[in-house]
DNA sequence: ATGGCTCGTTCAACGAGA
């Protein structure tokens, strides 16, 4: 099973692209990030006659996240407890025909979306970006990805056996070797910076990453500007981020770098996991000792 | 010091992205 996530920069830009690459590189699910449009708007008609079914979470043209799967999707949720909202304060109406808001009656936005495929608990996720260090953005960002934090420890919690991937793009470069455009200074810019990257880390030990160990090297995002991609000036920021019980599945995993290639690219490229659904649970080398094997 | 690209909205610049 090849599971993905990519931020398409506007579906409706790169459905060509999109739909060529899913059956070309034959994916089973991705998760895409910045659709930048509503369900209406969505390019259903050339997933679909690809064999894909759609789950689709867009407010506007600004953000957006979308699932396509070939495989059956069940238990879509568009939010996560806690998570904040960003922008004017509105007041929610009793309808629910306006805007969604959180307790500061904030408009929530088109950020994460859950689906469960094949038991597998999967989020497609787009970090707020941040702006600058000192921006209310900023602020936001950090509490978005602490309130997923939260929700991340109580579902490992009730179900440790989770299969779970919170896939997307984070905006943030964990390490040093993941950035590596020269524009993003230590101490003035966003996405390396230390309550980002605490934050990034925080999450070890309740998922991890899928791919870097299969990809140790390599970028997932060069700015259009600058020849970012030519002089290879990228960074790393788009992750899959798996439960152990998830991890325990991977056989495979890669960076497409050749999608930021040719005519009108995203300025992200697709990151894929390889899973194989049989293998049976990680062996616990304890309980292998304690237990020797009965073969029925 | 500034802009550099790209997209959506909508036709002229501007907000947002990272």
């Amino acid at each position: 099973m090849r599971i993905a996530t990519w931020n398409v920069n506007s579906v409706r830009a790169r459905v060509d692209r999109v739909v060529d690459w899913l059956v070309r590189e034959k994916v089973d699910v991705l998760g895409m990030q910045e659709i930048k449009c509503r369900p209406d708007q969505f390019p259903r008609a050339q997933f679909e006659a690809a064999g894909y079914h759609l789950e689709i979470h867009g407010l506007n043209q600004w953000n957006g996240v979308a699932f396509a799967s070939t495989h059956e999707m069940t238990d879509v949720t568009t939010t996560f407890d806690g998570m904040p909202g960003f922008g004017e304060p509105v007041q929610p109406t009793l309808d629910g025909t306006g805007p969604v808001t959180d307790t500061n009656n904030l408009p929530l936005e088109a950020r994460a979306l859950g689906v469960t495929v094949d038991g597998l608990r999967l989020w497609s996720l787009y970090v707020p970006n941040g702006r600058s260090l000192d921006h209310d953005h900023f602020s936001y960002k950090l509490e978005w990805l602490r309130a997923l934090h939260r929700n991340t420890e109580r579902w490992l919690t009730e179900d440790p056996a989770l299969r779970l991937a919170l896939m997307g793009d984070w905006n943030i470069a964990p390490f040093d070797s993941d950035m590596g455009d020269p524009s993003f200074v230590p101490g003035t810019s966003t996405h390396i910076s230390e309550p980002e990257r605490s934050v990034f880390h925080s999450f070890e030990g309740l998922v991890s990453d899928a791919v870097r160990p299969f990809a140790p090297e390599g970028f997932t995002f060069w700015d259009y500007k600058q020849l970012r991609f030519p002089r290879d000036e990228g960074m790393r920021i788009d992750f899959i981020m798996a439960s152990e019980a998830f991890r325990d599945q991977v056989i495979a995993a890669h960076i497409d770098r050749d999608e930021r290639k040719g005519d009108a690219p995203s300025d992200h490229v697709p990151v894929v996991v390889d899973l194989d659904l049989s293998l049976s649970d990680h062996d616990d080398y304890e309980s292998e000792d304690d237990l020797p094997m009965i073969f029925g």
